[in-house]
DNA sequence: ATAATTGTTCGTACTTTTGCGAACTACGAA
DNA sequence: TTCGTAGTTCGCAAAAGTACGAACAATTAT
């Protein structure tokens, strides 16, 4: 009886966990919305606080404004900015408490590397 | 006479250069690469120089050896990682000039932002 | 010579990303 | 009401990304 469940449970008592942690998921994940120019020019943009409206932001960047739409719409998923609408347009601006949440991401991150010697170099 | 050209010219003239700069484009690499649990878990696995195997690699992912032999290519285009054969295994390590390089990248990127004031928060 | 070990490359399947124009929504002005 | 402004969403196409098993290459062990 419960053969398969069995088989089951054996194989999880043996098997190393291999999934992949919360903090390099989340890591990736804002790596990846910064894995792109042009999200990277918007968020440089933002970060700098030029502007903050749709308008400015797509005459900074070579595509066009449904192109722009969609990566904002990225970046807002990522959770590294915000939007709100200012009729008659849209405002958006950096999301601080997961940019700074992502900075200490990436710090810690690349501090792996100081702390031991190299393997090669 | 030439007026395609003129047009041309007059247009390059009063067009602002929306392209991306090379250090956008180079962040963007660098973040993209970045952009996978996968291969930040093998950053993270060889900057804390475990082993520098791809065996020892590929047991501490939840995937198949073809896809971590992909993840280590994207990663050694990125600059990121370097590899060598150290027969009949093959040695992989961070590329530490590269690694260097974009941490000052990202890390550049980040101070942007607690340099001046917030838009929105 | 044959087999085992260690990775890479190939072929395939499927998903996601990137990009655009056109259509649409929401609002204020004429 | 009709128009213009400011963005978003939709539908599509092309390209890139993710993943796998099978086949392959290169070496070492039997």
């Amino acid at each position: 009886m419960r053969t398969t469940n069995n088989i089951k449970f054996v194989k999880m008592e043996n098997a190393r966990n291999k999934d992949y942690t919360i903090d390099n998921e989340q890591l990736a994940r804002f790596a990846k919305a910064m894995g792109h120019p042009a999200r990277i020019t918007i968020l440089n943009f933002l970060a700098s606080m030029d502007s903050c409206y749709f308008g400015d932001i797509h005459n900074e960047l070579p595509i066009a404004k449904a192109t722009v739409s969609q990566h904002l719409k990225e970046l807002k998923e990522a959770g590294l900015i915000q939007g709100e609408i200012e009729t008659p347009k849209v405002k958006y601006c950096i999301n601080v408490e997961n940019w700074n949440k992502a900075q200490l991401y990436f710090e810690t991150f690349f501090a792996i590397k100081t702390e031991k010697a190299s393997c090669c170099n």
